[in-house]
DNA sequence: ACATAGGTAAGGACTTCCCCATACCTACGC
DNA sequence: GCGTAGGTATGGGGAAGTCCTTACCTATGT
């Protein structure tokens, strides 16, 4: 159990449009948010998201993100986890999540 | 001659989603890629970006980049010029024009 | 004055995206 | 076994984005 699926590609076939496109939807940003501020595990289960969303489109909003290569999804037995591809994306292309927790925390209300 | 037009927006104002989603798009993500390039004027005339483009085409990206507070676009008599916000944007999102000049870098070839 | 060239505006065709409802499938608890 | 709950796949409706053509406007050059 807890197999990572398939579709999680090489970051060094993403491009910065693809990423940018990603993080492009208020939705998707603030997943990778959530994912961030849980420092630690950068996991959760999909349903934790607290996005005013139906299931199906929060599917379609972490396939997007699958294929853009910000997560890796592992299937546990019923539920997934959802896991934040941190130190690649630190490497692949540095500076972006910082740009996402600025966008965090200027959406907490501070600014 | 040479006034700014309106619709310029204080980039306070923008946030993180619309940078991102004016720089997903690749004619866009080229425009300011070559603007980072010309370093010390970083301005040009509209036909100069070599795009395969219409020019009404040209000109919808450009005022979809003004509107997401990009660029400023100067009339000068019958051209027009466009400036990147080169200082402000690196003011007010730390990282952003690097990324975009990494993919640049990465576009021309190297990798 | 005239033609030309750069830029814009408006409209339509086409595609892509976003969201939902539905149906389904698989694990878990009883 | 049965119900329930989390996740996925599909399809459709509607919105948004992209690109072109056409028409127009203004400045420049002759």
């Amino acid at each position: 159990m807890a197999e990572p699926r398939s579709r999680h590609p090489d970051l060094n076939a993403i491009g910065m449009a693809a990423v940018f496109s990603a993080l492009a939807h208020p939705a998707r940003a603030r997943i990778v948010e959530s994912l961030l501020t849980r420092d630690d595990w950068t996991a959760g289960n999909c349903a934790s998201f607290n996005l005013p969303l139906s299931r199906s489109s929060l599917t379609h909003h972490l396939r997007v993100m699958s294929d853009a290569g910000l997560v890796i999804q592992r299937d546990h037995g019923n539920r997934c986890e959802v896991v934040l591809r941190k130190e690649e994306l630190d490497a692949r292309f540095p500076g972006l999540l910082d740009l996402v927790r600025q966008g965090a925390r200027e959406r907490a209300g501070a600014r």
